[in-house]
RNA sequence: CGGGGUGUAGCGCAGUCCGGUCAGCGCACCUGCUUUGGGAGCAGGGGGUCGGGGGUUCAAAUCCCCCCACCCCGACCA
């Protein structure tokens, strides 16, 4: 293990691969582009599996599973989709020893196989709305993958749901996108900007996507959770038809939504500093870390026992007690913070002497001595305050890194700039929107959807614009 | 698919140009003893078909041919 990270201002890629490397969240596969999530990973990854699922029942949804293979006939049905797809899907030809007589898609997305099975579930107004959810690994044949953000194979939740109306489908779409706004928010700590997506960047066969929009610590934008309004795309495609209530039949109208363990990697790279991560404390494996000290069998005695006593003090509480003989204090120090435990508390003789402990914040380094007796609060009260302090730090770092521009000159070598989001009009027109890609490689995020309206010009082209956009280079 | 690079111990590397005690170093690992309030010290020890195949040679990590894999930079993407 090397001693020390690539500080984030040297190289913000190299920083960011060490990280996961030292901090154990996932190794490199032996399979091309694909990753190990190590326990420490994984661990962070079921905490944010546990809260999105219990959001996502507590709205109506249910779990289900659907098959990894899809048949290639099913991709061909929605013009949009196979076009959007097929070139990243790995295909498999040949099974039992024979080929195949017709090859299936490893899915890179369930849409279809779905819609298919859809079909056969839905007759009625009665068997709707269908409110279904799916954890699943999925592949896409990235051409350049990075841990966490773009790996051929990853996890993620997939939702699919059918309703009888648009209007319904379209009350869905933003019902999920507040679910992941919420959690991005209230729990990953990091602020995120939503709306619908342009027509260049929305899901291959949607209507509408919608997305939250993240801000990384060196100013690039990270997509943290779509979710989609299909409309009757793919219900007419799969012939998903229901009868009304008045005896007509109408195809249903659907919406597909996910987030996925990209939301890892943004966890790390919008709040890890050059020590490491720095996990919030609401989905961090460990919350605390109790870090004993001793030198002789005595003290190890008189300590083991303040531990016990602590931990019990803790319920409720992840904690983690390293206890480990073959390190010393400064390696735990050093790997706990590395791994962004949110609170250390150190015990030793002296502590126990004056009935206290030292507890110290990883998302401040700040250091304070608690009464043993008032620890429990005290240490609830803090993972509290550093939840909030992080989400705030985050915020003002966005915000901070935003401007609005106006004319064109500014524009383009904002752009081209060193990162940050940008708050421009756009007149509308995809052409604008590819050549500002081409000039600068930023994107339209999305069209922030609690932005009051505002008319103006493009401040590419100078055009009339009717609404305010966020640009910004994306991952 | 274009451009650039790398394959030697678990990880990181030296050795390759100029064939011949080059199978080596650091970290990690194992054993023992001593240490422990910010990455401990000493002593001893284990671990390799040098990416794969073929060729040249008395002799190949080193030279030649073929293959494979991975990484970085672009185009595509949650």
């Amino acid at each position: 293990m090397a001693k020390k990270l690539t500080a984030q201002a040297d190289d913000f890629s190299a920083w960011y691969n060490e990280v996961i490397a030292k901090a154990e969240l996932a190794d490199n596969a032996p399979t091309r582009g694909c990753m190990v999530i190590r326990p420490y990973g994984f661990a962070l990854w079921e905490n944010m599996v546990a809260v999105l699922d219990r959001m996502f029942k507590e709205t109506g949804h249910v779990n289900a599973y659907f098959p990894l293979l899809i048949p290639d006939s099913f991709f061909q049905k929605e013009a949009e989709h196979v076009e959007g797809f097929s070139p990243e899907c790995a295909v498999v030809t040949h099974g039992g020893g024979k080929k195949l007589e017709e090859s299936l898609m490893v899915r890179p997305t369930s849409e279809t196989i779905i819609a298919d099975m859809y079909a056969r579930w839905i007759q009625s107004y009665r068997d709707l709305p269908l409110l279904i959810n799916q954890w699943a690994n999925v592949f896409r044949w990235e051409l350049r993958p990075r841990a966490f953000l773009r790996t051929t194979e990853f996890l993620w939740q997939e939702g699919h749901t059918a309703h009888a109306t648009a209007a319904e489908a379209e009350e869905e779409t933003l019902r999920i996108l507040d679910i992941y706004r919420t959690f991005a928010e209230d729990y990953m700590a990091i602020p995120v900007l939503y709306g619908p997506k342009t027509d260049a960047e929305k899901f291959p066969g949607a209507l509408q996507t919608y997305a939250i929009e993240g801000m990384m610590k060196d100013g690039k934008a990270l997509q943290m959770g779509t979710s989609h309004d299909l409309g009757q795309n793919f219900s007419r495609a799969f012939n998903i038809d229901f009868q009304t209530r008045d005896g007509s039949r109408e195809h249903v109208y659907q919406t597909s939504w996910g987030m996925s363990t990209r939301t890892v990697g943004a966890i790390i790279m919008a709040h890890g500093d050059d020590r490491g991560l720095v996990l919030p404390p609401r989905l961090a494996p460990h919350q605390v870390v109790v870090i004993p000290i001793a030198k002789s069998d005595e003290e190890q005695a008189v300590v083991q026992e303040a531990v016990d006593k602590l931990v019990a003090s803790l319920e409720g509480v992840r904690v983690k007690v390293d206890d480990r003989e073959q390190f010393g204090l400064g390696w735990k120090f050093t790997e706990w913070e590395t791994k962004g435990v949110p609170l250390r508390v150190e015990l030793g003789p002296r502590d126990i002497a004056s009935g206290q402990a030292v507890v110290v914040r990883r998302d401040t380094g700040e250091k304070e001595f608690v009464s043993l007796e008032t620890l429990g609060k005290r240490v609830g009260d803090l993972l509290e305050t550093v939840q909030r302090d992080m989400f705030q730090r985050a915020l003002d770092f966005r915000e901070a890194r935003s401007r609005e521009i106006r004319d064109r000159e500014a524009f383009v070598s904002a752009a081209n700039g060193d990162g940050g989001f940008i708050h421009a009009h756009w007149c509308g027109d995809p052409a604008c929107e590819a050549a500002v890609k081409d000039e600068t490689r930023n994107t339209i995020r999305c069209v922030p959807m609690d932005w009051e309206a505002d008319s103006g010009v493009c401040a590419y082209c100078g055009r009339a614009s009717e609404r305010k956009v966020v640009y910004a280079q994306a991952y």
